[in-house]
RNA sequence: GACCCCGUAGCUCAGUUGGAUAGAGCGAGUGCCUUCUAAGCACUAGGUCACAGGUUCGAAUCCUGUCGGGGUCGCCA
């Protein structure tokens, strides 16, 4: 909520701030712009409070428009009680006192178009090219405490594919919030306390025996077939000799259990770090039930008056054969805008899945954090009220965040054919296949290269292509083709020399320029929306414009990078080039893929 | 039955959270290109933003409804 108190006032003189270290146009822009309505207002001499949230600044689609639009005229005419156009010449008035500003245009219905001087460019290039690779970042999450929860798979095998999408989303969407001022954790949940990892550890145990020498013959349905358990066989063989074999299985299934769990857990970090993912906290959901917490959870929720005793309606629709009405304890989310009330305990008063995320969410919520992410699949949808309930019951309505963002399937193909997967035993794609095939770069580009929400296509013939149909390779051959003439340029002795940015006026370089621009506005605005595939998209665009630039050297050759007979518009090109491999090296940072030197 | 997501050019998708004449790539058509790094470059055609209402200065974007596609819906994890 941003708004202005002014009391009535004859005169009025405003001082606007420069633009500053920030180094983002619009933001700085934005306060000039409120400065100047609030200046309007006190000439007007209104009395109360003014609301200037809506008030924006933003490059405007049409260049001849202008750099900066405005539409303050137009959300302020009710408060100003004030038609468009008229306030609009009067704001329009005080911004042109702005010393960066060239002149300003009133079009359509009440538009302020902003023209900067030509001196605000290289300004603004001296500043990003001092910030090197840091330029883009901002302050705007204030340090602000974020979980982000990603990939969290059970922990019974290696990650097969369907994993890839949610891990890179994650892993791209806690870089952009680092970037955007945010303290973040990134975070993996492990399943470990369910049904299914006793599973786990019998498959573990029969290729225990195995190992020992015993034919064990099929892998009974049921348990986990795959031959990424005949290490923890193997290991188990060599710990403990046949020692576990006279023992009940009561007493070695915790045995087998630890051991499988930790095998499991090294081989989702080893394939995690195949695509360069590195979380720094991995929790156990088994440590919620030993340490006690699961029930000091339901025991708070209790004391709050949030738990009772009770039975759910059935689902409408088609109701299941096998239902039938029973008592569980639930936990009353409809309070806290649930579709319906959540079981804690089980008919047998044993803990739901659910209890243990109660509890999850209060452990990372009592570690401080403000905002928390979650990242699930598609067919998670169901979960988004829930955890806003938990949340809001735990810490108090509005207290945490709760962000969940749901990544949609991904489609294989192999040259236009879609991959069949079966779900029979080892047949399944794992992401580790993936990886090894193409590359952790393309797998992390092509997964941001769409709206999270959106189904994604991934082919392997197209993602390896040479060609401007493939993103990935457009953007890191634009990133080593800075880096060719920067080493050209250093090999004939070109380095060094301070640029004169006002010395680039060709409508290319504008149009490159200003879209670097906006880099850090649009950095704010993808972290704000926890959409990290606007900055493969910009990316996509800035590498576009930045083609097309060396290619017009083609025709015009004054416009080629290095100049043999113009030593200062060569080395301004030069620095100029530096800013634009800053900007792509930062983008590709974000989203974890290597900003190649050369190809 | 309820809830969530999606529906934009022939195809695959963007669309700056409500802005101005809705954009890009591929495909199609036309013309160029012997290179500061080759896998190209420029231009043209292509649209009832699923449909119907509503909100307001202004809607692809927000609200309601309809149609179509996908997902989910008590003890599994």
């Amino acid at each position: 909520m941003t708004s202005i108190r002014f009391s009535a006032r004859a005169t009025v003189r405003i001082e606007f701030k420069g633009l500053d270290c920030s180094m983002n146009l619009f933001s700085d822009f934005l306060a000039s712009i409120r400065t100047a309505a609030n200046a309007v207002a006190a000439d007007y001499a209104l009395q109360g409070t003014i609301d200037l949230d809506k008030v924006t600044a933003e490059p405007p689609r049409e260049p001849t428009h202008g750099d900066i639009a405005t539409n303050a005229a137009m959300v302020l005419t009710k408060a100003f009680g004030k038609p468009p156009r008229v306030l609009a010449e009067a704001i329009a008035a005080k911004l042109s006192e702005h010393t960066d500003v060239a002149h300003v245009d009133i079009a359509g219905p009440g538009f302020i178009n902003i023209r900067l001087r030509q001196t605000v460019w290289p300004r603004l290039l001296d500043a990003a090219l001092s910030l090197g690779e840091s330029y883009g970042g901002s302050r705007l999450g204030g340090g602000l405490k974020a979980n982000v929860e990603y990939v969290s798979a059970n922990p019974t095998g290696p990650l097969h594919v369907g994993h890839c999408r949610g891990a890179v989303f994650g892993d791209a969407l806690a870089q952009l919030l680092t970037e955007t001022g945010f303290d973040v954790t990134r975070e993996y949940y492990i399943n470990d306390a369910g049904a299914q990892v006793d599973t786990v550890a019998r498959s573990a145990f029969l290729r225990y025996r195995e190992a020992l020498g015993e034919t064990i013959g099929e892998i009974p349905s049921g348990l986990y077939p795959g031959d990424y358990l005949k290490p923890v066989g193997a290991v188990l063989a060599r710990e403990h000799g046949d020692g576990l074999l006279a023992l009940d299985e009561a007493q070695w299934l915790p045995i087998v259990r630890t051991k499988a769990m930790a095998m499991m857990m090294d081989l989702i970090r080893d394939d995690l770090a195949a695509l360069n993912i590195r979380q720094e906290v991995f929790f156990s959901e088994k440590s919620l039930h030993d340490s006690g917490e699961v029930a000091d959870t339901i025991a708070d929720l209790r004391a709050a008056g949030h738990v009772y005793q009770g039975s759910l309606p059935p689902p409408k629709g088609e109701v299941p054969d096998d239902w039938e009405d029973r008592e569980q304890t639930l936990f009353r989310a409809t309070a806290f805008g649930d579709d319906m009330d959540r079981p804690l305990l089980k008919s047998d008063g044993s803990f739901t899945y659910f209890a243990s995320d109660v509890a999850y969410s209060r452990n990372k919520i009592r570690r401080g954090y403000k905002e928390l992410i979650y990242i699930l699949g598609a067919d998670h949808g169901g979960y988004v009220k829930r955890l806003e309930a938990v949340a809001a019951a735990v810490a108090g309505p509005g207290a945490v965040k709760v962000v969940v963002r749901l990544c949609q399937l991904v489609k294989l193909y192999r040259a236009g054919e879609p991959v069949r997967m079966s779900k029979r035993a080892g047949e399944f794609v794992t992401l580790r296949d993936v990886v090894d095939e193409v590359g952790p770069d393309v797998v992390r580009f092509m997964m941001l290269f769409r709206k999270n929400e959106a189904p994604l296509d991934f082919d392997f013939a197209k993602v390896t292509e040479q060609s401007k149909d493939n993103p990935v390779f457009y953007v890191q051959y634009a990133h080593a083709r800075t880096c060719s003439v920067l080493r050209n340029a250093e090999a004939e002795g070109l380095s060094g020399g301070k640029p004169d940015f006002a010395l680039l006026t060709d409508p290319a370089e504008m149009g490159i320029i200003r879209r670097i621009a906006e880099y850090p506005r649009l950095l704010e605005s993808a972290a704000i929306a926890h959409e990290p595939h606007r900055v493969a998209f910009y990316l996509y665009e800035l590498a576009g414009e930045f083609h097309a630039l060396w290619n017009k050297g083609k025709e015009s050759p004054q416009l080629r990078f290095i100049l043999k007979e113009d030593l200062e518009t060569t080395i301004t090109r030069l620095a100029f080039l530096r800013v634009i491999r800053y900007v792509l090296a930062n983008g590709l940072r974000i989203l974890g893929v290597r900003p190649a030197d050369e190809m």
